[in-house]
DNA sequence: GCCTTTATCTCGTGC
DNA sequence: GCACGAGGTAAAGGC
């Protein structure tokens, strides 16, 4: 990993075009040859990148460039696509190297995988007499998250997400209608579970006749914690 | 802009829970406040951060963590929701601090917007006769990216995508759907435009009767060039 | 290897 | 300020 304080200018050239003027930035050049323009603001996301596989060559300026103040190019290239990052270094103001070695990587724990997971064990959240069918039900277009019966008997699918936004009443649309064409499963009534239900989803998902779920990761966690002491 | 290199281990707790175990990473801290937890490799995704309004707090290890190896407990905190990243410092490797003020920002060109503008004025793209009626024709449930008329003066609804998803096929179909309603407009065929059509999007759309055409934005803008010559 | 789905998505834009 | 759509989305998981 080096580390790189410097003025400098970028062009890029690939999916899109784009261009940073000249101004102070850090300069992240990975072990990976992949490299990271930040500026001192935003997020996380870099003023500009190069992903990997790529690698940097560097050169001198032109007379022309270097008469306007580059004193070293940077150009970086995609190993499979055509995309060019050039860097246009004018002042130096710092440059480390450090040797990291590979990370053991981050754990993680809460996201949808695991909402699922919550749901199907306590899948008498979506209402009084429901039962567990199975997770990941496979159709011919993709798996429905979850698909349960509720107290008549009736197929119930059940599509899951964090955030739910209008994509995922459609992905839901698609399973019923393919489901509700089966014979051996027909009828099947669609449920929407989410962390967070966007209003636009909500309507959407009523004009379809599919039930919206609201799902309260912490209270249900918590009573997974009751199940797990109890059993 | 603050750039530490150090062993370290990372706890943070928010919209989810996640870890990183000892390892020597970058750690950037943003004049806003912000921190960012690099390895030597990924993409330009850090492993962990925590984004802005938030801020960092110091605070020295108690006598366990001190025993285990820890010299410095970073702590920072989200502004508005209650997230939390706790970064614990062993071995610091480098520690250096730069000015670098606000940056002037990134200049894009070749995003949605331009292929629009580009269709808009090469309507014919879409076959001989065609005419334009309006960009960003609002409906209801929000705005077609171009309508226009076909040689038989039939209303055509297209719907512009960089890189066409099944995403883009549905966001069509509800549009038509809608407009199809209004005696005042029906019958509108759809287009699905974009630089590249994925194989079950070109699918979705023959069977719902919407056409599909490839876009070739570098001869469309050479085309540009051309009308700016002449006109 | 390709495709689909998720994301602590981020980021702009329009209301 | 919120909601929605686009992204050089990137990254993970299934077939």
């Amino acid at each position: 990993m080096r580390l790189v304080v410097a003025h400098c200018s970028v062009d890029y050239a690939g999916r899109l075009s784009a261009h940073l003027p000249l101004a102070p930035r850090v300069l992240m050049l990975k072990a990976d040859g992949s490299v990271l323009i930040h500026s001192d603001g935003g997020s996380y996301k870099p003023l500009n990148w190069m992903s990997p596989p790529c690698s940097v060559s560097v050169s001198q300026p032109d007379e022309h460039e270097a008469a306007g103040g580059v004193t070293e190019l940077w150009t970086v290239r995609h190993a499979k696509t055509d995309d060019v990052l050039v860097v246009s270094l004018h002042e130096i103001l710092h440059d480390s190297a450090h040797e990291l070695g590979i990370d053991p990587g981050l754990i993680k724990d809460g996201v949808e995988a695991d909402l699922q997971e919550l749901l199907a064990e306590q899948i008498e959240v979506l209402g009084e007499g429901h039962t567990l069918v199975r997770r990941e039900y496979m159709t011919a277009i993709g798996p429905v998250d979850i698909l349960a019966r509720d107290a008549n008997g009736r197929s119930v699918a059940v599509e899951i997400k964090r955030r739910g936004g209008v994509d995922g009443v459609e992905q839901l649309t698609r399973y019923l209608e393919l489901m509700n064409r089966d014979p051996h499963i027909a009828p099947v009534t669609g449920v929407f579970a989410a962390q967070e239900i966007k209003p636009q989803a909500r309507t959407l998902a009523q004009d379809r006749g599919i039930r919206c779920v609201v799902l309260d990761y912490d209270a249900m966690r918590g009573m997974d914690d009751v199940h797990a002491r109890l059993f």
